[in-house]
DNA sequence: TCTCAATCATGAGACAAAATCACGTTATAA
DNA sequence: TTATAACGTGATTTTGTCTCATGATTGAGA
């Protein structure tokens, strides 16, 4: 009925104070103004302007319209200036989620720095300890999930950060602690701690002990690191982590670490996003800052005691 | 770029959550929403919803697009609306010039009453001493103009509102005030006393004097009818007053009034609007309200003495 | 895993809206 | 009167938007 063109042609024709040059103004003829003035003064039933004063003035109805006008005009400018300023990247959305408990200590300054970047891009950080990202990922509700066991998907786009070496933490006066690597057989009697997820999402089954068929004799759940810590160290029981988790306790002497098998049980972080969303400054920007952040202090120390 | 019907359609896919449903409430295809949701997307460069989810889900430029259409949608329907209340004649406004000095005392009853009536009709009166009624009335700076001397124009319609006479107030004591009429003669020898207002809008003049190439002894000026009538009865002059303008100083005895020539001078008012606002109905209204008010007490008495 | 139903996407063609072009009218000033 | 500038009108062309017919995807249930 009536559109936003009728407003920005009343709008002009204010401004210009007559039709021919409020139409130079819009970049359309005279004639297309007259038109269009016409048509809206006709479908409203209502006068909107005098033409023959010099300026044109306005009637109730046309003074109402550019109230109008001035109140949604500027409006649909901004709201167009923020839908570019998404659209090209500027600004946007990064609603991330890791799998991996440990991974706080390196993102928490990732972050940091990427808010500093990136202002306009709203940051959001959760667990997915107890929701599966990838299909949140899909659907829109994740924009970037950090996971240690991608699943490949047509959609998805995963991205590695950095390799880690899972080892075992052991207590100091552990007979453990004295091996150059432990084979699953020796677990088989030991105090497993672990963090409380579903059991196929812990790479100490799914890689390492799954595979030779071994079962702790115990399992004990914690959330926390420095929990787990403090158990291990305390000799009631061993913890598999990321030899950069537990760097920091083993240069204070409080725990011992060993590789788990010959060749140590080696993953690899990765990042996903949609492939829609490959070329999105903001997210490879953010992965790059990842990268660097998690590169830069945790260096796995492979064997120390 | 983007339009109303956009956002229109954003929002009721919002509310039906699904492409089909909000299809359905538009009055359209499906296809039509698929084939105005992509354009848009292409158009802005990004995607807006997630069709695949149930219901669909916005990304962030949707979110942003909704609220764009919750900012802007009621303003636009708001403005239509009063825009109908103008054009169906429910409000509107009603700009009111008047050339005669002493027409107040029965206009204040009359747009009292109309106020009473049309809350909603924004009203203003000037008096049209200083310019000149009919231009502005034609180019909409003014709707009513109440005239003794309607000027015919194709534009404008001229409606009569009463016939009054135009008579001469003289002090009790004057000599004049014992003749059944007087002649232009008479007044040669006379101070006249009359509104500051330009020579050839003063009825005594146009419709008497100037007809019988008369001209009154002196010619002194004054803005308001009590002081004309102090200044009457005082002997320092006489003056030409509609007969119901000074009914009530003739029957406190303060004046006498005496006939303009043996047929009297009649003059009838008229109010004048643009034609194109014949059908307007609070225009018509007024002039109803102003034509009772003013036939209610105005009874000019012919001679009194 | 194979329908079945529901949903969204796509391309062609019909129709309407809105522009342009060319010309006519009106008002104003020289 | 003539020149000029502004606005209006009707025919024609362009652009935009819808529908129709059909294809592709997805999720539920046999």
């Amino acid at each position: 009925m009536i559109g936003l063109r009728h407003l920005e042609t009343l709008d002009a024709i204010r401004e210009a104070g007559s039709l021919v040059e409020a139409a130079e103004r819009l970049h359309v003829t005279q004639s297309a103004l007259s038109h269009q003035l016409r048509d809206l003064e006709d479908r409203l039933g209502v006068s909107l302007l005098n033409r023959r004063t010099r300026p044109v003035r306005f009637t109730v109805a046309g003074e109402r319209l550019l109230v109008l006008a001035d109140q949604v005009l500027p409006l649909m400018r901004q709201g167009l200036r923020d839908i570019r300023s998404l659209a090209t990247g500027q600004s946007g959305r990064l609603h991330l989620a890791i799998e991996c408990h440990a991974c706080f200590q390196w993102l928490m300054p990732a972050l940091d720095r990427f808010r500093e970047q990136w202002p306009q891009v709203e940051l959001d950080l959760s667990a997915a300890f107890a929701f599966a990202p990838q299909p949140a990922l899909l659907r829109g509700d994740l924009d970037m999930v950090i996971s240690s066991d991608p699943v490949e998907h047509d959609a998805l786009l995963w991205l590695p950060l950095f390799s880690y070496e899972l080892v075992l933490a052991v207590a100091r006066d552990s007979v453990l602690a004295a091996r150059d690597f432990i084979d699953a057989q020796s677990l088989a009697d030991q105090t497993l701690i672990t963090y409380p997820v579903e059991r196929d999402r812990l790479d100490i089954f799914t890689a390492f002990l799954d595979q030779a068929g071994v079962e702790p004799a115990q399992i004990r759940k914690t959330e926390l690191t420095p929990m787990m810590i403090q158990l291990v160290a305390a000799g009631r029981g061993v913890a598999a982590l990321p030899s950069w988790a537990i760097s920091e306790y083993l240069q204070h002497d409080l725990i011992c670490s060993v590789p788990l098998g010959r060749q140590g049980v080696w993953r690899t972080l990765h990042a996903g996003i949609r492939r829609e969303e490959a070329e999105v400054p903001f997210l490879l920007e953010f992965f790059q800052t990842a990268r660097q952040e998690s590169l830069r202090g945790l260096q796995g120390i492979r064997r120390v005691c």
